[in-house]
DNA sequence: AAGTTACTTTAGAAAGC
DNA sequence: GCTTTAAAAAGTAACTT
């Protein structure tokens, strides 16, 4: 009887110390990715949830908090690409996306595919280009993804390639290597989907 | 007008069967060329038949898996030239052990560009999975048939799980019937 | 810039860690 | 869960030429 009592206080005890943890490395890993409190919130209630429904079993603590957050960021409307959260893990980034469908399905969060222009503010800003490209860049993204060139392509790098017409467009050239850096995909990627997206707008 | 059924083509079947007989791994990668048995790195040994094309796992308990054939008459075609092989190296193979289809991959073509983004939408966000930041397939689970559909942007789609060759022909009339029904093809 | 190779996803069996 | 086998789909990446 002692011993059950023992057991009890240390599982608990473990519990709430390995929730602390988790909740620590979201507040880590948002902290580094620069997201807003709020995301952070909803991070960890999606890491509650997914202990409550006990996903976690036979996967790692750090995967499914990476996970939430990964989700909360697509939730919130502010994504981070699976290899921007990535590096502020300390997962790799395959067992993180295998982490983020197994809750998605399993909490039922249903989210939508990841629209590429939710990438356009921050990795424009993050090359200093205007309001004026940005713009010009969601509009591109619009007309191309409405002719159905999106299907099946990486929402990061249809983002990348339509910022670097734009900033051709509006006279503020960024080569594509520095988009390509921001947005963490190759040059190839951009000259690809560039081409396709010129000729959707009727350019070229 | 083509029809996507007839455009299916299988890929790949996958059987398992067993000779009834344990095996001595160790000497049978010794007398059977061409075998590559690595048993740190996994407990099967590795054969490959040319004609029909296919790969052999051959266990210790002698069950077998057969994978890679390109139709159900391949599989008998492949493991009946195993069973031959085994015979000949004084192994006892049962008469005609049982073959069982596990797995078959088929391809296909629906004729027309879809958009994947409506799709995952249309068909429900539950029983799908699209993530094109991860893989440019729309994984689509089916009831019935039960298989999984994988649909690419061409309208190419890849159909996999089934065990019998009609489940292929079922799933496409299915899945382009639920798509035509969203009015999302074509 | 083009070409090649390789990795991502799906399913399924086998024996063992 | 992992390991190995094979095959398709299309996108992306990392190499070499």
């Amino acid at each position: 009887r002692l011993r059950k009592w023992q057991e009890r206080i240390r599982t608990k005890d473990a519990g709430e110390r390995n929730l602390q943890f988790a909740l620590s490395e979201i507040d880590r890993m948002a902290s580094a990715l620069g997201v807003p409190r709020s995301v952070r919130e909803v991070a960890s209630v999606i890491y509650r949830r997914a202990l409550n429904e006990d996903l976690i079993r036979g996967r790692s603590i750090e995967g499914v908090s990476t996970a939430a957050l990964y989700a909360a960021c697509r939730q919130e409307g502010i994504p981070r690409s699976l290899d921007e959260v990535a590096d502020v893990s300390r997962v790799p980034q395959k067992e993180i996306g295998r982490t983020y469908r197994y809750i998605s399905q399993e909490l039922g969060l249903e989210l939508k595919p990841v629209d590429p222009k939710q990438f356009v503010p921050r990795f424009a800003s993050a090359l200093q280009l205007s309001e004026e490209v940005q713009s010009k860049a969601t509009e591109i993204i619009d007309v191309s993804a409405e002719q159905g060139l999106l299907s099946g392509k990486s929402p990061t790098g249809f983002a990348a390639a339509a910022i670097y017409a734009a900033s051709l467009l509006c006279n503020e050239k960024k080569t594509q290597r520095e988009v390509a850096d921001v947005a963490q995909v190759t040059e190839v990627t951009i000259r690809n989907r560039y081409q396709e997206q010129i000729e959707a707008m009727g350019f070229r | 007008m083509t029809n996507p059924a007839d455009s299916i083509e299988i890929q790949n079947v996958v059987a398992s069967t067993g000779i009834g007989q344990e095996l001595d791994l160790e000497a049978l990668a010794e007398d059977l060329p061409g075998a590559d048995f690595n048993p740190d790195n996994f407990p099967g040994l590795v054969y490959r038949t040319q004609e029909p094309k296919a790969a052999a796992l051959i266990f210790r308990s002698g069950k077998i898996v057969c994978t890679g054939a390109k139709s159900i008459d391949d599989v008998h075609e492949a493991l009946g030239i195993i069973f031959e092989k085994l015979r000949g190296l004084q192994i006892p193979v049962e008469d005609d052990p049982e073959i069982t289809v596990q797995n078959i991959v088929s391809s296909a073509d629906l004729g027309h560009n879809l958009n994947l983004n409506a799709l995952a939408i249309g068909l429900g966000l539950e029983d799908v999975e699209y993530e094109p930041e991860q893989f440019p397939g729309l994984v689509y689970r089916m009831d019935e048939p039960e298989v999984v559909i994988l649909l690419f942007g061409s309208g190419k789609i890849v159909i996999t799980g089934g065990k019998r060759t009609d489940d292929a022909e079922e799933a496409v009339k299915e899945i382009v019937e639920r798509i035509e029904g969203l009015g999302l093809l074509g």
